[in-house]
DNA sequence: AGGAAGATCTACT
DNA sequence: GTAGATCTTCCTA
């Protein structure tokens, strides 16, 4: 099995593409002594100004300049006591970001299971807030770099066979007019 | 000080 | 499946 870290170059692009780039990949979380790994099985793509979900819409503040740095960064921000997991991704000169709607655990599961404690394997990881508790992301990680073994967090490839699907984003009031949520298709862990 | 937020949980039909 | 209450963080006034 492939296992190579994900490359910045791999997050330079349309948010959209990187978005589906990234089903399939797995997400590794580095403990002090553990780590916690998944296969990324649910994303959703945010663009900049022209996009009215995305945090970068009303132009730069202080808590969403991460948009607008370099691609392969972490960009952390909490909405009704979640933490919400982005990776920036786009263009050069551009705004964008992935959010990482889903994954399915695939080890480290004992600890998912202590920072989460829930009944269902199930629903253990799959919502954007469930994970970030599960894999204990908070807004520390604000920043990081997913394109290093070194780091606390990152991406790796694999060689996986999948279906992907795609549909309107979750959640958001005002969606523009295109899929911009994409997921393997029948995969057990997807938020819905 | 006040309010909004890309969610989650619980309790139902 | 859907509806309503509720959580905290961080922005904006």
């Amino acid at each position: 099995m492939k296992s190579n870290v994900t490359s910045k170059n791999f997050y330079k692009g349309d948010p959209k593409k990187v978005a589906k780039n990234l089903l399939g990949k797995s997400l590794i979380r580095k403990l002090r002594d553990d780590t916690l790994e998944g296969i990324i099985v649910e994303t959703e793509a945010y663009y900049g100004l022209e996009d009215p979900a995305s945090r970068a819409y009303k132009g730069l503040k202080k808590y969403n300049k991460m948009m607008w740095s370099e691609p392969g960064r972490i960009f952390i921000y909490n909405v009704h006591n979640n933490w919400m997991l982005n990776i920036v991704a786009h263009d050069l000169g551009k705004i964008g970001a992935v959010l990482i709607r889903a994954i399915e655990p695939t080890r480290g599961i004992e600890t998912m299971r202590m920072n989460r404690p829930v009944s269902k394997i199930r629903d253990l990881t799959n919502g954007p807030g469930k994970l970030t508790k599960a894999l204990r992301i908070n807004k520390k990680l604000h920043g990081k770099k997913v394109t290093s073994k070194q780091s606390e967090i990152f991406v790796t490839e694999n060689n996986l066979n999948f279906k992907i699907s795609s549909s309107n984003r979750i959640g958001v009031t005002k969606d523009l007019d295109k899929h911009l949520r994409f997921f393997i298709k029948d995969n057990y862990y997807l938020s819905r």
